[in-house]
DNA sequence: CGCATAGTTGACTACGCTCAACCCTGGTGG
DNA sequence: CCACCAGGGTTGAGCGTAGTCAACTATGCG
């Protein structure tokens, strides 16, 4: 999933964009806000939420290196959702009369884009997929194998596992409990925040 | 959500488009096919579905009137589910590689495209609010407020409570249960497959 | 007319949530 | 250097709600 060729963009956007350096926890935009630009992440981590209107946060997306997020920002003119960095992060910031008026000129520009929505896509219908599986242990154990790093299966978390808890449609608790049992089973291993998964042929 | 200035492309890609009639049930492309085409409902209604490994089947998406489908197969190059239509339906295929070529040339129509897959994302991420509403009740009662079609919050099902209930990650029973909990409660009226939403201001 | 399917209702079960206590780690300050 | 504290994570007990299985009705179609 290579989303890294953005910095073929035509200069006048080039010109345009904006580095910028943020520090854990910082609000990047807000919900409601008016939307200016468009961004994508360079290294670290910024997760899109949304407050529903009983105040519940639901996490949309999580975006990091080469993801791009404030998507919705480029049609609608307020961002239906906030971003906050969760790490030190440094993001590029393309202004969105820029992004729009480079588009027709660069028609790589049009793909990159395009491929950085479909991943959106892709990653929110992951999601919904996995919430469909009710039996916890197999939901995650589902959701580890989206995951895997490399070869040997191995997962390292890098957030709380009470986010992923709540990414996965859990309370902590039970994601305790689903850990546990799928490492008894034989399933997983886990050694500190690491975990491998063992090969068992996706049955 | 107006998607409809999609008659605005250039000559070449209009030409390559062509209208297909599809009968109810009719599979418009596999999951796993190789990936030639991008769609557009012109009328009538289309399921998009995705089996999973353990030949579990989620719906991913319902694309209706002036809705894109079939989006994947424009970077990828096979589709990721299968397109079936649901009723009698009128769709426009656009060829993916005259489309592709098309884009550069047309800003309108880069612009179409963004617009149709922000307002699918925008439905996933619904979606997924949803169901993070654990109370059966709760949850189709803002699944309703979402689907409200006039003033008068009036919902007509066009298709069976089963798959509702599906999409909404309920068993059929469960969501009869729901609704006539919600209609007990005076907070909708039922008249065959037209529900009515009474004010109750989005507390 | 009969069959298949959708929808509803009931009784029981099961699994995830809630609440609570506890351990452990890392950070802070005396 | 240790005492304290806060937060994440784990474990336990009990509860509640959606799932399951089943029976029944209504509707549409052959």
């Amino acid at each position: 999933m290579d989303l890294s060729n953005l910095d073929t963009v035509p200069p006048n956007l080039q010109a345009a964009a904006t580095v910028q350096q943020v520090i854990a926890g910082q609000v990047i935009f807000q919900q409601g806000e008016a939307a200016t630009a468009f961004f994508i992440v360079q290294n670290g981590r910024v997760k899109l939420a949304r407050y529903t209107d009983e105040g519940r946060m639901v996490t949309l997306q999580v975006a990091r290196s080469r993801e791009g997020f404030g998507v919705g920002g480029l049609i609608s003119d307020t961002y239906s959702g906030a971003a906050i960095a969760e790490v030190p992060s440094q993001i590029i910031r393309y202004p969105k009369v820029a992004l729009l008026n480079a588009l027709p000129a660069a028609p790589d520009l049009a793909e990159t884009l395009l491929a950085l929505l479909l991943h959106i896509i892709r990653t929110l219908e992951i999601r919904l997929e996995l919430r469909d599986i009710r039996a916890s242990h197999q939901r995650v154990l589902r959701y580890l194998r989206y995951h895997v790093q490399d070869e040997e299966g191995r997962i390292v978390f890098d957030r709380p596992l009470k986010e992923i808890a709540a990414d996965l449609g859990f309370t902590p608790e039970t994601l305790s409990r689903a850990l546990t049992r799928l490492e008894e089973a034989g399933l997983i291993s886990r050694q500190e925040r690491q975990i491998t998964l063992h090969s068992s042929p996706a049955a």
